[in-house]
DNA sequence: GCTTGCTCCTCAAGTCGCTTGAGCATGTAG
DNA sequence: CTACATGCTCAAGCGACTTGAGGAGCAAGC
Protein backbone atom coordinates (compact mmCIF):
# COMPACT_ATOMS: atom_id res chain seq x y z
CA UNK A 1 0.00 0.00 0.00
CA UNK A 2 1.33 3.37 -0.96
CA UNK A 3 -0.53 5.17 1.80
CA UNK A 4 -0.76 3.85 5.33
CA UNK A 5 -0.77 6.81 7.64
CA UNK A 6 -1.06 6.35 11.37
CA UNK A 7 -3.06 8.74 13.49
CA UNK A 8 0.12 10.27 14.88
CA UNK A 9 1.44 10.87 11.38
CA UNK A 10 -1.92 12.32 10.40
CA UNK A 11 -1.71 14.67 13.37
CA UNK A 12 1.74 15.81 12.27
CA UNK A 13 0.67 16.34 8.68
CA UNK A 14 -2.60 18.09 9.44
CA UNK A 15 -1.75 20.07 12.53
CA UNK A 16 -4.68 18.55 14.47
CA UNK A 17 -3.92 16.86 17.79
CA UNK A 18 -4.44 13.10 17.81
CA UNK A 19 -7.32 13.34 20.28
CA UNK A 20 -8.99 15.92 18.08
CA UNK A 21 -8.83 13.66 15.04
CA UNK A 22 -10.54 10.90 16.97
CA UNK A 23 -13.09 13.42 18.16
CA UNK A 24 -13.80 14.57 14.60
CA UNK A 25 -14.40 10.98 13.59
CA UNK A 26 -16.70 10.50 16.56
CA UNK A 27 -18.86 13.50 15.70
CA UNK A 28 -19.01 12.61 12.02
CA UNK A 29 -16.74 15.25 10.52
CA UNK A 30 -14.50 12.52 9.22
CA UNK A 31 -15.79 9.22 7.92
CA UNK A 32 -14.69 6.34 10.17
CA UNK A 33 -11.10 5.54 9.28
CA UNK A 34 -10.06 2.13 7.96
CA UNK A 35 -8.41 -0.12 10.53
CA UNK A 36 -5.29 -2.26 10.56
CA UNK A 37 -5.40 -5.90 11.66
CA UNK A 38 -4.69 -4.78 15.22
CA UNK A 39 -7.51 -2.24 15.15
CA UNK A 40 -5.46 0.88 14.56
CA UNK A 41 -6.74 3.66 12.36
CA UNK A 42 -5.17 3.90 8.92
CA UNK A 43 -5.53 7.16 7.00
CA UNK A 44 -4.98 8.08 3.37
CA UNK A 45 -4.12 11.34 1.64
CA UNK A 46 -7.76 12.39 1.14
CA UNK A 47 -8.24 12.16 4.90
CA UNK A 48 -5.23 14.35 5.47
CA UNK A 49 -6.51 16.95 3.03
CA UNK A 50 -9.90 16.90 4.64
CA UNK A 51 -8.31 17.36 8.05
CA UNK A 52 -6.19 20.25 6.85
CA UNK A 53 -9.26 21.90 5.44
CA UNK A 54 -11.24 21.38 8.62
CA UNK A 55 -8.42 22.77 10.67
CA UNK A 56 -8.10 25.78 8.45
CA UNK A 57 -11.81 26.49 8.71
CA UNK A 58 -11.65 26.02 12.48
CA UNK A 59 -8.82 28.52 12.88
CA UNK A 60 -11.21 30.92 11.21
CA UNK A 61 -13.61 30.35 14.10
CA UNK A 62 -16.17 28.65 11.91
CA UNK A 63 -18.41 26.40 14.00
CA UNK A 64 -18.26 22.65 13.57
CA UNK A 65 -21.78 22.49 12.13
CA UNK A 66 -20.88 24.94 9.40
CA UNK A 67 -17.61 23.11 8.77
CA UNK A 68 -19.52 19.87 8.41
CA UNK A 69 -21.89 21.38 5.87
CA UNK A 70 -19.01 22.80 3.89
CA UNK A 71 -16.84 19.72 3.76
CA UNK A 72 -19.87 17.60 2.91
CA UNK A 73 -20.80 19.99 0.12
CA UNK A 74 -17.28 19.78 -1.22
CA UNK A 75 -17.37 16.02 -1.08
CA UNK A 76 -20.39 16.10 -3.35
CA UNK A 77 -18.35 18.11 -5.86
CA UNK A 78 -19.82 20.62 -8.26
CA UNK A 79 -20.66 24.16 -7.27
CA UNK A 80 -19.05 23.87 -3.84
CA UNK A 81 -16.73 26.79 -4.39
CA UNK A 82 -19.63 29.21 -4.46
CA UNK A 83 -20.87 27.82 -1.15
CA UNK A 84 -17.41 28.24 0.27
CA UNK A 85 -17.19 31.77 -0.99
CA UNK A 86 -20.56 32.69 0.48
CA UNK A 87 -19.57 31.23 3.78
CA UNK A 88 -16.28 33.11 3.66
CA UNK A 89 -18.04 36.37 2.90
CA UNK A 90 -20.53 35.88 5.71
CA UNK A 91 -17.72 35.02 8.04
CA UNK A 92 -15.74 38.03 6.93
CA UNK A 93 -18.54 40.22 8.21
CA UNK A 94 -18.46 38.48 11.56
CA UNK A 95 -14.69 38.92 11.72
CA UNK A 96 -14.99 42.61 11.00
CA UNK A 97 -17.72 43.08 13.57
CA UNK A 98 -15.63 41.35 16.20
CA UNK A 99 -12.63 43.44 15.27
CA UNK A 100 -14.67 46.60 15.68
CA UNK A 101 -15.59 45.45 19.17
CA UNK A 102 -11.96 44.86 19.99
CA UNK A 103 -11.09 48.30 18.66
CA UNK A 104 -13.64 49.86 20.97
CA UNK A 105 -12.28 47.81 23.84
CA UNK A 106 -8.74 48.91 23.03
CA UNK A 107 -9.81 52.55 23.19
CA UNK A 108 -11.64 52.03 26.47
CA UNK A 109 -8.75 50.22 28.12
CA UNK A 110 -6.24 52.75 26.85
CA UNK A 111 -8.29 55.62 28.21
CA UNK A 112 -8.94 53.96 31.57
CA UNK A 113 -5.33 53.03 32.18
CA UNK A 114 -4.09 56.44 31.14
CA UNK A 115 -6.47 58.09 33.60
CA UNK A 116 -5.27 55.89 36.43
CA UNK A 117 -1.63 56.33 35.54
CA UNK A 118 -2.09 60.09 35.64
CA UNK A 119 -3.98 60.13 38.95
CA UNK A 120 -1.79 57.54 40.67
CA UNK A 121 1.65 58.38 39.34
CA UNK A 122 2.91 58.83 42.92
CA UNK A 123 1.09 55.80 44.30
CA UNK A 124 -2.58 54.97 44.69
CA UNK A 125 -4.64 58.12 44.86
CA UNK A 126 -8.20 58.54 46.04
CA UNK A 127 -8.90 60.78 43.06
CA UNK A 128 -8.42 57.87 40.67
CA UNK A 129 -11.68 57.11 38.91
CA UNK A 130 -10.75 53.92 37.07
CA UNK A 131 -13.06 51.70 39.12
CA UNK A 132 -15.99 54.09 39.04
CA UNK A 133 -15.44 54.51 35.30
CA UNK A 134 -15.57 50.77 34.85
CA UNK A 135 -18.85 50.52 36.73
CA UNK A 136 -20.40 53.42 34.84
CA UNK A 137 -19.15 52.44 31.40
CA UNK B 1 -37.00 49.81 52.88
CA UNK B 2 -35.51 52.11 50.33
CA UNK B 3 -33.95 49.31 48.33
CA UNK B 4 -35.68 46.03 47.64
CA UNK B 5 -34.63 44.95 44.19
CA UNK B 6 -35.89 41.69 42.73
CA UNK B 7 -33.65 39.53 40.60
CA UNK B 8 -35.60 40.56 37.50
CA UNK B 9 -35.07 44.21 38.29
CA UNK B 10 -31.41 43.53 39.01
CA UNK B 11 -31.13 41.87 35.61
CA UNK B 12 -32.66 44.91 33.95
CA UNK B 13 -30.40 47.34 35.80
CA UNK B 14 -27.19 45.36 35.34
CA UNK B 15 -27.67 43.87 31.90
CA UNK B 16 -27.00 40.36 33.21
CA UNK B 17 -29.62 37.67 32.50
CA UNK B 18 -31.47 36.43 35.57
CA UNK B 19 -29.98 32.95 35.26
CA UNK B 20 -26.50 34.42 35.06
CA UNK B 21 -26.98 36.37 38.29
CA UNK B 22 -27.97 33.18 40.07
CA UNK B 23 -24.97 31.48 38.51
CA UNK B 24 -22.62 34.22 39.73
CA UNK B 25 -23.98 33.77 43.23
CA UNK B 26 -23.52 30.03 42.99
CA UNK B 27 -19.86 30.29 41.97
CA UNK B 28 -19.10 32.92 44.60
CA UNK B 29 -18.73 36.03 42.47
CA UNK B 30 -21.62 37.60 44.33
CA UNK B 31 -22.18 37.10 48.04
CA UNK B 32 -25.42 35.16 48.66
CA UNK B 33 -28.26 37.65 48.34
CA UNK B 34 -30.62 38.41 51.21
CA UNK B 35 -33.98 36.68 50.97
CA UNK B 36 -37.57 37.84 51.38
CA UNK B 37 -39.97 35.98 53.68
CA UNK B 38 -41.00 33.84 50.71
CA UNK B 39 -37.40 32.97 49.90
CA UNK B 40 -36.88 35.34 47.00
CA UNK B 41 -33.59 37.11 46.48
CA UNK B 42 -33.49 40.77 47.48
CA UNK B 43 -30.70 42.92 46.09
CA UNK B 44 -29.41 46.36 47.05
CA UNK B 45 -27.54 49.01 45.11
CA UNK B 46 -24.08 47.68 45.98
CA UNK B 47 -25.05 44.38 44.41
CA UNK B 48 -26.17 46.14 41.27
CA UNK B 49 -22.90 48.04 41.03
CA UNK B 50 -20.93 44.88 41.55
CA UNK B 51 -22.95 43.17 38.84
CA UNK B 52 -22.42 46.02 36.42
CA UNK B 53 -18.72 45.89 37.09
CA UNK B 54 -18.58 42.13 36.62
CA UNK B 55 -20.51 42.41 33.41
CA UNK B 56 -18.23 45.12 32.14
CA UNK B 57 -15.16 43.04 32.86
CA UNK B 58 -16.79 40.02 31.21
CA UNK B 59 -17.54 41.92 28.01
CA UNK B 60 -13.79 42.52 27.98
CA UNK B 61 -13.34 38.73 27.85
CA UNK B 62 -11.70 38.64 31.24
CA UNK B 63 -12.07 35.18 32.77
CA UNK B 64 -14.25 34.64 35.81
CA UNK B 65 -11.27 33.81 38.02
CA UNK B 66 -9.59 37.10 37.19
CA UNK B 67 -12.89 38.92 37.65
CA UNK B 68 -13.26 37.33 41.07
CA UNK B 69 -9.79 38.44 42.11
CA UNK B 70 -10.43 41.95 40.92
CA UNK B 71 -13.81 42.50 42.53
CA UNK B 72 -12.54 40.96 45.76
CA UNK B 73 -9.51 43.24 45.72
CA UNK B 74 -11.79 46.21 45.19
CA UNK B 75 -14.00 45.10 48.05
CA UNK B 76 -10.97 45.25 50.31
CA UNK B 77 -10.44 48.87 49.24
CA UNK B 78 -7.03 50.57 49.16
CA UNK B 79 -4.65 50.08 46.30
CA UNK B 80 -7.13 48.21 44.14
CA UNK B 81 -6.93 50.70 41.30
CA UNK B 82 -3.33 49.72 40.55
CA UNK B 83 -4.36 46.07 40.37
CA UNK B 84 -7.14 47.02 38.02
CA UNK B 85 -4.80 49.04 35.87
CA UNK B 86 -2.27 46.24 35.65
CA UNK B 87 -4.99 43.81 34.68
CA UNK B 88 -6.28 46.25 32.10
CA UNK B 89 -2.81 46.70 30.61
CA UNK B 90 -2.22 42.97 30.43
CA UNK B 91 -5.58 42.50 28.87
CA UNK B 92 -4.95 45.26 26.39
CA UNK B 93 -2.06 43.25 25.03
CA UNK B 94 -4.28 40.21 24.61
CA UNK B 95 -6.88 42.34 22.84
CA UNK B 96 -4.30 43.66 20.43
CA UNK B 97 -2.92 40.21 19.72
CA UNK B 98 -6.38 38.90 18.99
CA UNK B 99 -7.08 41.86 16.74
CA UNK B 100 -3.93 41.18 14.79
CA UNK B 101 -5.13 37.63 14.24
CA UNK B 102 -8.45 38.90 13.00
CA UNK B 103 -6.68 41.30 10.67
CA UNK B 104 -4.74 38.44 9.15
CA UNK B 105 -7.94 36.45 8.79
CA UNK B 106 -9.65 39.39 7.13
CA UNK B 107 -6.87 39.59 4.55
CA UNK B 108 -6.99 35.86 3.91
CA UNK B 109 -10.75 35.78 3.47
CA UNK B 110 -10.73 38.86 1.30
CA UNK B 111 -8.09 37.38 -0.97
CA UNK B 112 -9.77 33.97 -1.18
CA UNK B 113 -13.20 35.34 -1.99
CA UNK B 114 -11.80 37.75 -4.56
CA UNK B 115 -10.02 34.91 -6.32
CA UNK B 116 -13.21 32.85 -6.47
CA UNK B 117 -15.30 35.78 -7.60
CA UNK B 118 -12.89 36.41 -10.44
CA UNK B 119 -12.70 32.78 -11.56
CA UNK B 120 -16.40 32.05 -11.16
CA UNK B 121 -17.98 35.29 -12.29
CA UNK B 122 -19.98 33.39 -14.95
CA UNK B 123 -20.87 30.48 -12.68
CA UNK B 124 -18.78 27.84 -10.97
CA UNK B 125 -15.54 27.33 -12.84
CA UNK B 126 -13.12 24.45 -12.58
CA UNK B 127 -10.23 26.90 -12.56
CA UNK B 128 -11.35 28.27 -9.19
CA UNK B 129 -8.72 27.55 -6.57
CA UNK B 130 -10.51 28.66 -3.43
CA UNK B 131 -10.83 25.17 -1.99
CA UNK B 132 -7.30 24.14 -2.85
CA UNK B 133 -6.07 27.43 -1.41
CA UNK B 134 -7.93 26.72 1.80
CA UNK B 135 -6.37 23.28 2.10
CA UNK B 136 -2.90 24.57 1.33
CA UNK B 137 -3.01 27.69 3.46
C1' DG C 1 -62.54 35.05 46.45
C1' DC C 2 -60.80 33.42 42.03
C1' DT C 3 -58.47 33.11 37.96
C1' DT C 4 -54.87 34.57 34.84
C1' DG C 5 -50.32 35.21 33.88
C1' DC C 6 -45.93 36.86 35.15
C1' DT C 7 -42.00 36.26 38.04
C1' DC C 8 -39.56 33.58 41.12
C1' DC C 9 -37.50 29.20 43.16
C1' DT C 10 -34.34 24.75 42.86
C1' DC C 11 -32.00 21.19 40.71
C1' DA C 12 -30.34 18.76 36.74
C1' DA C 13 -28.72 18.46 32.37
C1' DG C 14 -27.24 20.38 27.97
C1' DT C 15 -24.14 23.40 25.05
C1' DC C 16 -19.46 23.74 22.30
C1' DG C 17 -15.15 22.01 21.06
C1' DC C 18 -12.32 19.93 22.60
C1' DT C 19 -8.74 18.06 26.47
C1' DT C 20 -7.26 14.99 29.98
C1' DG C 21 -6.83 10.76 32.36
C1' DA C 22 -7.18 5.80 33.40
C1' DG C 23 -6.12 1.43 32.03
C1' DC C 24 -4.78 -1.54 28.58
C1' DA C 25 -2.73 -3.44 23.89
C1' DT C 26 0.55 -3.03 20.22
C1' DG C 27 4.63 -1.71 17.58
C1' DT C 28 9.63 -0.52 17.32
C1' DA C 29 14.55 0.23 18.54
C1' DG C 30 18.52 -1.12 20.93
C1' DC D 1 14.02 -9.00 25.66
C1' DT D 2 13.22 -4.99 27.51
C1' DA D 3 11.97 -0.25 27.22
C1' DC D 4 9.31 3.11 25.60
C1' DA D 5 6.47 5.30 22.27
C1' DT D 6 2.22 4.98 20.26
C1' DG D 7 -2.25 3.26 19.77
C1' DC D 8 -6.96 1.94 21.60
C1' DT D 9 -11.62 2.87 24.36
C1' DC D 10 -14.39 4.97 27.58
C1' DA D 11 -15.45 8.51 30.90
C1' DA D 12 -15.06 12.75 32.86
C1' DG D 13 -13.63 17.60 32.96
C1' DC D 14 -13.26 22.53 31.24
C1' DG D 15 -15.47 27.53 31.02
C1' DA D 16 -19.32 30.17 31.29
C1' DC D 17 -23.21 29.85 30.92
C1' DT D 18 -28.15 28.32 29.08
C1' DT D 19 -32.20 25.57 29.10
C1' DG D 20 -35.80 22.78 30.97
C1' DA D 21 -38.76 20.57 34.33
C1' DG D 22 -41.71 21.14 37.93
C1' DG D 23 -43.46 23.94 41.25
C1' DA D 24 -44.66 28.25 44.35
C1' DG D 25 -45.76 33.27 44.93
C1' DC D 26 -47.68 37.60 43.77
C1' DA D 27 -50.40 41.48 41.55
C1' DA D 28 -54.33 42.72 38.90
C1' DG D 29 -58.82 42.34 37.05
C1' DC D 30 -63.41 40.30 37.62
Amino acid sequence: MATGITIGEAARRSGCPVATIRYYEEVGLLRPAARSAAGRRVFGMPDIERLRLIRRLRTMDIGLDAVRELVDAMGRGGAACLDVRDMALAHLEAVRARRAELDALDRTLTRLTATCSAACKDGPDASCTIIADLIAA
